[in-house]
DNA sequence: ATAGGCCTGACG
DNA sequence: CGTCAGGCCTAT
């Protein structure tokens, strides 16, 4: 079963965790092989552990163990997830991990820019994030509060410490929702530009859910399907609005990519 | 607010 | 060859 996103924001590793759940969740570590010494975590530490559950937050997915602490693993650009009876190691494996049930789980990312961590609690990694799009804190006033002080819409979006989960896609689709410009100054909102953006976020990201995820290049589902929202994308790598038909704009912010309608989505 | 660095692969 | 890529951190 290869569990392989590789454009990692919250819907993509919503995704694996609901379906590393079920292969995880009681499942003990029998052995823990770190082949990349990037990767902080200490020797003899993972063995003789069990996965209590599978949680997430933002974009971090945390392995909690019933003797206490947990995993933490963040996916970076090409991280990737894959449980598989075979011992021989993938191409870019990073980690491994072998389970009592005699599966195997092992961490694969070209690029590097994973994570594997240990943390000796959820909260010390929530301290570092805002609040979570799915937590029972993301309300509208507490959204408010988060505008307040900020300045650049799609910087807001994009910073993990105000809201934990949204990356570099899916900022693009949601303000495409909002009808909003990505350049936007966040103090010019009305309330009900607030409210738009509000609901867009949860609208955006359960649809992705609901769709297993964006799949650009070679996503592989467990059955052997890819993830269907990229066939969703409103503006994303598009030249044509869905909405207005006319022309899709590519502008660079913070050196990403950017992509809006101006006709929908003005600035002024 | 922006550029650069961390890494590697894919593509032109 | 050069350019680009969905994340994130640090330094100007």
């Amino acid at each position: 079963m290869v569990y392989n996103k590789g454009m990692p924001e919250l819907p993509e590793v919503e995704v694996l965790r609901r379906e590393l759940t079920p292969v995880l969740v009681g499942q003990r570590i029998l052995e823990a092989h770190i082949a990349d010494p990037h990767l902080g975590v200490p020797k003899g530490v993972l063995e003789g552990k069990t996965i209590l559950a599978l949680e997430r937050l933002g974009k971090y997915l945390l392995f909690p163990f019933e003797e206490g602490g947990c995993l933490v693993v963040h996916l970076g650009m090409t991280g990737q997830l894959e449980v598989t009876k075979e011992n021989a190691p993938r191409k870019h494996e990073r980690a491994r991990f072998v389970l009592s049930s005699g599966t195997h789980l092992s961490f694969i990312d070209p690029r590097r820019f994973g994570k594997i961590s240990l943390l000796d609690a959820k909260e010390t990694l929530q301290r570092k994030l805002g609040i979570d799009p799915y937590s029972p804190d993301f309300t509208f006033s507490r959204f408010q509060a988060l505008l307040e002080g900020r300045k650049r819409l799609k910087d807001f979006l994009l910073d993990q410490r105000n809201l934990a989960g949204i990356g570099n896609i899916y900022a693009s689709e949601i303000l495409f929702w909002a009808r909003l410009h990505p350049r936007r100054s966040i103090n010019s909102l009305s309330l009900e530009e607030q409210e738009r953006l509000f609901k867009s976020i949860r609208k955006v990201l359960d649809e992705a859910i609901a769709a297993k995820g964006t799949t650009i290049r070679d996503f592989r589902r467990p059955g052997g399907e890819s993830g269907g929202f990229q066939n969703l994308l409103s503006v994303y790598g598009k030249t044509e609005c869905p909405r207005c038909k006319g022309p899709v704009v590519r502008e660079v912010l913070s050196s990403r990519s950017t992509y809006f309608c101006p006709q929908c989505q003005p600035l002024a």
